[in-house]
DNA sequence: GAATCCATTTCAGCAAAACTGAAATATCGG
DNA sequence: CCGATATTTCAGTTTTGCTGAAATGGATTC
């Protein structure tokens, strides 16, 4: 059967008008050329050149010339193409991950990503850390970024930094000139406005504190307005806090526990796709000065 | 450089979803199927298939398997093309005709010949001889069918087949009854409507009898009108008589020189397509049993 | 019209690629 | 954990396609 190789000879041959410049440009010798062509003629069952001299067309090579060079077009462009995916220079990712995160840490390293690659598309979708957790364990999003899942599901987790909690509270708040880090006691008797990520928190103290708040939120704004408002103070990690107004003070916490972990989560037994693994390498380099690391599977 | 093989290979397993039933498919060995799939994904660079059992594909491989496949359609079709033309099951082709030959016996042809070709489209222009002539050595069609050319052009002419003359009159003309074939001295005194063809006729006597009429025509409808309304007779090829109305009777001639050459105009130095020599062949068939044929090159 | 030049073809040998069959290895279902 | 089945590995062989040298063939020049 007729293959892409005899194709390509008879188009280079037919532009070139003759053997010699034709192969040269395939890098073969001519007697190559003549062999391949000769045969491709044999093929097909009729000549496609008018004369041994390759600078007439017979109206079969005409006709076949069209088609050879559509067909070889479009073959090279999608065969590019799909060097391009494995090679991760092109393709969608699509992707969850918490707020804190999409907002402070991924614009910057996608659009510098992206840069680079013209061909990529990248789609983000920012929710809380279960939300991300079901968007990857069903197949919706190939990688999240949130803190590990609780239940060994088929997920797996790798953990890209961790992000200590801070509390937030008015500038005027009298904690707020505090210079050393606070423990769960200084928040004794304050109003404590809970939030799903300082509930993860895995400290006994905490956990009573926050046990005992009447408020709760849920998005990092109300968090923010509610404080400003007077309503309490609240726990919010590191990353979450790094662009607050001057009304507001984050203030460091001294249990070594009071951290949440950051990673990236996905699909157990799927090996990722080039441009996730493009992004993975992206997020471990642009984390790797961060705070502590590790490394957990569940 | 990755070739058509590897990725027919690649999108047989991914939708058989393993690789013994694909080497049936493709009438190989497992093991060479396994050798070119391990050989395509080291050029990928990246795995197409999540475990040793092929039946479930990476995210990279749901990719190159959509693009592999139309690839491998379209790649599939052409060739398929490529190959109808060169047979001659597909393509256009051109041709000029004589009017007589155009409407007796191209129809039936034509349509016979397109019943068996789907792919195949033919079109027919018909004008005189001269006209057939230069549209053939101008390139507009591929071939003609007419008289031999007079200058020796760069056409090429073959013989399809000698159409003898006959004398077109009334019914009720005198020489309607006759039995016997004409000799040029019964057509002494009557009005000759001359027309190019008859106008080539090779014989003194013809030509002394044409060169006194005063009336000439060029259309057949219109020789055939000016017979009918008793303008005089007229010399017309057998071919162009076989439709004739009952009020107008055709009575053949006894000089073998009242006839005309008919046969194939093709440009000198062109090979023909394969559709025309299809088309070729197919009017030597149809003609083979008409009359005295030859061989003839100008 | 012969001589010459240049391109193409032919041919023999060679190298690389691809295939096969057998044996080893891995995976799945009970 | 075992047997059945699928896949991979391996060595050897066939096939394919390429090269370089020599022959052929067409043009061009003298």
């Amino acid at each position: 059967m007729i293959g892409i190789a005899p194709l390509r000879v008879f188009v280079h041959v037919a532009s070139c008008g003759n053997i010699r410049d034709a192969a040269t440009r395939l890098h073969r010798t001519p007697s190559a050329i003549s062999m391949t062509l000769k045969q491709f003629e044999t093929d097909l069952g009729a000549p496609l050149f008018e004369s041994d001299r390759k600078n007439r067309l017979t109206k079969l090579g005409e006709e076949v010339f069209e088609t050879a060079r559509d067909v070889l077009r479009e073959h090279d462009q999608a065969l590019e193409r799909i060097e391009a995916v494995a090679a991760g220079r092109h393709g969608r990712l699509r992707l969850a991950s918490v707020p804190s995160v999409a907002a402070e840490l991924l614009p910057h390293l996608l659009a510098d990503f992206l840069d680079t690659r013209p061909g990529l598309t990248v789609e983000l979708i920012d929710t809380d850390s279960g939300g991300v957790q079901s968007l990857v364990a069903d197949g919706t999003v190939e990688l999240g970024i949130a803190a590990p899942p609780k239940d060994a599901s088929d997920l797996h987790f790798t953990t890209l930094f961790q992000d200590p909690f801070r509390l937030v509270c008015r500038s005027d708040h009298p904690l707020a000139e505090r210079r050393t880090p606070l423990h769960w006691s200084d928040l004794a008797g304050m109003r404590i406005i809970g939030n799903d990520a300082a509930e993860a928190i895995d400290a006994a103290a905490c956990r009573a504190l926050i046990a005992g708040s009447a408020l709760k939120a849920r998005s990092v704004i109300s968090l923010l307005a509610l404080v400003r408002a007077g309503a309490g103070v609240t726990l919010l990690p590191r990353l979450a806090t790094v662009s607050l107004a001057a009304d507001l003070t984050a203030l460091p916490m001294a249990d070594p526990l009071a951290v949440r972990k950051v990673g990236v989560i996905l699909r157990d037994g799927r090996s990722p796709s080039p441009v996730c693994k493009a992004v993975l390498a992206r997020l471990e380099q642009a984390t790797a000065n961060v705070l502590s690391k590790g490394q957990d599977v569940s």
